[in-house]
DNA sequence: CTGAAAGCGCTTACAG
DNA sequence: CTGAAAGCGCTTACAG
């Protein structure tokens, strides 16, 4: 332990001013002089003074902290996803407070009672579930929140969100075109707005292209690779298996590879295979695989811009960013 | 704006106690009777009170909040890493603050000095550099630091790192004994104590089993995927090409197979491929690719483990975790 | 086991 | 432009 930390009034005694003085001059308040100003800005550097955060938000009800809660920093959306958010609120003065639930439900309320706890100015939400109790304090005390990729039913803040519909419209259409008419569909968890919209979309689309609807073709996964592969498992061993595969998110498609790899079968020629969610690696695969893709860096750009807009007392309208079908080889290749 | 947000006071007030028992009651201090426990724990609850973190804080000199600093969320390593991190620290009770220097000293230096202000419990780092001022004044304060994966010459604080010489030089073999006697080498940047280290162990391995030492065979990378394409490239056009490429971390190797793909090149067949780092992805794809692997999981929780201790007035000894080669498809393949 | 009082380190009306 | 004073919401010796 070295000696105790230095405080404000350790630079305003050292700069001959007030500690009122010192206060206005660190933060930036232009009611002060010239002389005052180069004083204690020469002795907060003499004595590599940093303000105490606690003490300052405290007294200001400001912290310039924001949560950010996602479901998986493992998953490469969310990864590049926290990225984006992370380096636009700290272009705007913000540090992230990163709550990861990985997706579950305690981990969620406990990282939104922190939230809550620690006065973060804001909170952007890729929340799961009905929406808690933890959840409805938040809203209760008026904390500016934002959702981004998710929502959630009936609670109504702004949000950020992607329109699956058009690009699964798009990879239904293609898949038709290539001759395909069972296309097994490796679902979200139903949790999720994204999870149910992905589905409805799939679904939809799937009916109105005249695919197959046998209910057998859908398997409910989590989200995680794990269920992809078990998924691809499940759908292979259907008495009258599919020819493509869709999955709803990135890692539940590499698992799905890791299946079909594993059993021999050749992605692109023996079963197409199409992921939702666009990450650097699926274009650099041998096979390069063919995806739905939105566009994360505007997504978290656009959720901090959104929940600044909050925090500065506006009422913005919700964002919603396309999605769109890239055709590469894993859904190119002749069939039948 | 909902009314002001219920405070201790209003807490003891319902339960008909002072702000001090309540206090004591909700911090868990034993010295308080059944029946003010009862009253104070049914106020909260009814109030939906959250203790204000700051206010606590600022009086107890605890936040309960680590300072994470990583260089890059969106490169697996560390999302694994941060994964890892997070979940230990909030099975003790705290709660992380992720800083991302985005392999940058500005920002490195930028989230240190907001650990500083945040009066942070701790902080667990993967350094860059030589060691800023910032670096150095959280450590002049004694604010509990280790580091992780990454280490800064000359400043003594307890690490857990990676011993990436035994796996270089399991892979150095490997390929010696495949046949191989030009390797190109895509280090990570000399900025970093593993980029160093790993160029190192490299160089020795090459040189006691007696491959070429050619200098243009080592193309110097950042640790990102696009320095890994351009690595892969530079080293192809040389006028006597490698026949294997060893890649410092796993962006860049992702880099480098692309590269690799682009230009027709088998790989296994008509070049073996390994990488440090080893992650879920490298075995699912077509070639499964050959790693040097680290434990991510392990070097997380002894990270937290070593910081706790710290924080307690320890004075942990440094850990040190094993790499291995994990032999796949990418380098296993006949040549020559 | 309990309460009154002081104080953590800032910021901010208020008066000049 | 400046300073003295009050107060943000907790916790913690202190005295009982």
């Amino acid at each position: 332990m070295t000696s105790a930390v230095t405080t404000i009034k350790d630079v305003a005694a050292l700069a001959g001013v007030s500690p009122a003085t010192a206060s206005r001059v660190l933060s930036g308040n232009p009611a002060t002089s010239k002389e005052s100003r180069e004083r204690v800005v020469a002795a907060a550097s003499e004595l590599d003074f940093h303000p105490n955060a606690q003490a300052r938000a405290l007294r200001s009800t400001r912290t310039n902290v924001i949560g950010l809660l996602l479901s998986d920093v493992r998953n490469p959306f969310f990864a590049d996803l926290a990225h984006a958010a992370e380096q636009a609120a700290l272009a705007e003065g913000f540090v992230t407070l990163l709550g990861n639930a990985n997706e579950n439900m305690e981990q969620q309320d406990r990282y939104l009672d922190t939230f809550i706890s620690q006065r973060v100015d804001g909170v952007i939400a890729a929340p799961q579930g009905e929406g808690s109790s933890s959840l409805q304090s938040l809203l209760d005390r008026g904390v500016p929140t934002v959702f981004v990729d998710r929502t959630v039913d009936g609670i109504n803040v702004p949000s950020v969100t992607t329109d699956s519909a058009r690009g699964i419209r798009q990879a239904v259409e293609h898949l038709l075109g290539q001759g395909h008419t069972r296309v097994g569909y490796i679902a979200g968890p139903q949790t999720t707005s994204t999870g149910r919209e992905r589905l409805r979309s799939f679904s939809a689309a799937a009916q109105e292209a005249g695919l197959s609807t046998d209910p057998d073709l859908t398997y409910f996964g989590d989200f995680r690779s794990a269920s992809g592969s078990a998924g691809a498992q499940q759908l292979l061993a259907l008495p009258e298996p599919p020819t493509a595969l869709l999955a709803a998110d990135s890692p539940m498609a590499v698992g799905a590879l890791a299946t079909l790899n594993s059993m021999g079968i050749r992605i692109g020629q023996d079963m197409a295979v199409i992921a939702f969610d666009d990450i650097e690696w699926f274009s650099l695969l041998e096979t390069p695989l063919t995806v739905i893709s939105n566009d994360v860096e505007a997504m978290g750009r656009a959720s901090v811009r959104l929940l600044l807009d909050v925090i500065g007392g506006g009422r913005p309208e919700s964002i919603v960013l396309p999605s769109e079908l890239i055709v590469r080889a894993s859904s190119a290749g002749p069939h039948h």
